[in-house]
DNA sequence: CGTGTAAGGAATTCTGACACG
DNA sequence: CGTGTAAGGAATTCTGACACG
């Protein structure tokens, strides 16, 4: 796994590197659209990957758009990538069949 | 700069990450092997470049050198990159001068 | 709904020192 | 020299709640 998925960052450098406060910052986890790790004392652990979400998410909120709406922005974007990569599998699948 | 150089990591993370006690980590800072930044609290902020870093300085202690010859190491090889630094701007500035 | 804030407590980190070797 | 540890204090984070709208 690379740096940029390693869920390392304490909140305060999130708020930092993102600008939006401590409250935001949780209560996006709270809608779900966000899943920092915990250590062994509860406090919450970001990654870099978590802080691009979040910049994204702020720029939602900042049109207008509403969490649960995000939420399922978010589904879709996964939806989209699995049937991407299921595509790719069963193509990789046809061209190795067709090699033999 | 990328997220590798970003000083954001608390020493905690840096300990779980590397292994090393924050009373080593501290140390090899007192030593100067290491410049973490500070959070205006006073707490340390570490990047992953910091990260690995560690890792090497922890191999050669592992292997009995001193802190202060690790710190000589450094030196070196920061000398080394200068130069080859200057090598490669004296001859991109020699190709230039040729191609007019 | 999304966000600020005050409140009390718990986890994390800080420094300087003593210990051992 | 390099590292562990106990000590006291300060910075950081946590949760649940009230407020506003």
């Amino acid at each position: 796994m690379s740096y940029k998925e390693k869920k390392v960052l304490p909140i305060g450098a999130v708020s930092e590197l993102t600008g939006l406060s401590l409250r935001k910052i949780r209560y996006y986890e709270e809608r779900g659209l966000l899943l920092p790790e915990r250590s062994n004392g509860g406090t919450r652990k970001y990654s870099f990957n978590d802080v691009e979400k979040l910049m994204d998410i702020a720029n939602h909120i900042e049109d207008g758009m509403q969490t649960f709406e995000i939420k399922k922005m978010q589904k879709k974007k996964k939806q989209k990538e699995k049937v991407r990569d299921e595509m790719i599998r069963g193509q990789l699948n046809a061209a190795f069949r067709m090699s033999k």
